[in-house]
DNA sequence: ATGGTAGACCTTCTA
């Protein structure tokens, strides 16, 4: 089973390029984030016809964020829980129905700039939110994946010029220190798996030439459970899919584990 | 030089 994410920055203005890449590559489940549109907004139909079921949890303008599986969705959660105020849609989660379950939840972590704003404790309290709600799901003692554009930049290796960034909300201590916590609770970065690549950037700036200079990020994660991480097989960034026309700055990370079923474990 | 782009939407915010 592969399962992808992939910020889009708008699924309808960037609809046959995300389509092109579903169609050559066709992940099992996919997470999107930033669709920028509300549900009725949402081209299902356009997955539908790729053979994907949908649940979408969508907003105006900003934000928003979708799952889309080849099995039937189960058990669909929208909204991290834990304060009634929050209204921006980041977070979706549902069971991968089959005959090796998986739990996905799909995550837009906030990006948290300018960090003198009221938008970088809010970060900070949303990833204390998904921290107390993943403690939970952990306490299942399934395969889950929780994936999606965390606008954390772990270590210096993953940013093109640690020193630049340093006081910017993906790469503030606070940041990484709440990413840790999160793996600390018993997750497993899937980009361990990642073999032969000398940095495993996600995404680049669509200013000053980031692109073509190569100066990007890793933001975008996999983080495992022990009964998913027990079944990793490999991990891919699809880097070639910045330079397509009209790209998302964000490029797909897929995670394939082995469908190693429980009933031979 | 403190630049540059992209998307949504009501001329400014978010990233």
């Amino acid at each position: 089973m592969r399962i992808a994410t992939w910020n889009v920055n708008s699924v309808n203005a960037r609809l046959e390029t995300v389509l092109a890449w579903f169609e050559q590559e066709r992940p099992d489940v996919a997470c999107l984030q930033e669709i920028k549109c509300v549900d009725d907004r949402f081209p299902i139909e356009a997955f539908e016809r790729l053979g994907y079921n949908v649940a979408v949890h969508g907003q105006k303008a900003y934000n928003g964020v979708a799952l889309l599986s080849k099995t039937p969705l189960e058990d669909v959660r929208k909204g991290l829980p834990g304060d009634d105020e929050d209204d921006q849609a980041r977070y979706i989660e549902a069971v991968i129905s089959g005959p090796a379950p998986i739990r996905v939840a799909g995550i837009y972590l906030p990006n948290g700039n300018p960090v003198d704003s009221a938008k970088f404790p809010y970060k900070l309290s949303w990833m204390s939110r998904l921290n107390a709600h993943v403690r939970g799901l952990l306490r299942l003692e399934e395969p889950l994946v929780v994936a999606g554009d965390y606008n954390v930049i772990p270590e210096d290796t993953d940013v093109f010029d640690p020193a630049a960034w340093a006081g910017d909300a993906l790469f503030r201590p606070e940041t990484r220190a709440a990413f840790r916590a999160l793996k600390w609770l018993g997750l497993t970065d899937a980009y361990m798996a990642v073999d032969g690549t000398p940095h495993g950037y996600t995404f680049w700036d669509y200013q000053a030439g980031a692109w073509p200079r190569d100066r990007g990020i890793r933001i975008d994660h996999l983080l495992l459970s022990p009964q998913a991480s027990d079944r990793l097989d490999r991990v891919e960034i699809f880097r070639d899919v910045r330079g397509w026309e009209k790209p998302s700055d964000h490029v797909p990370v897929t995670a394939t584990l082995s469908e190693r079923g429980a009933s031979e474990t």
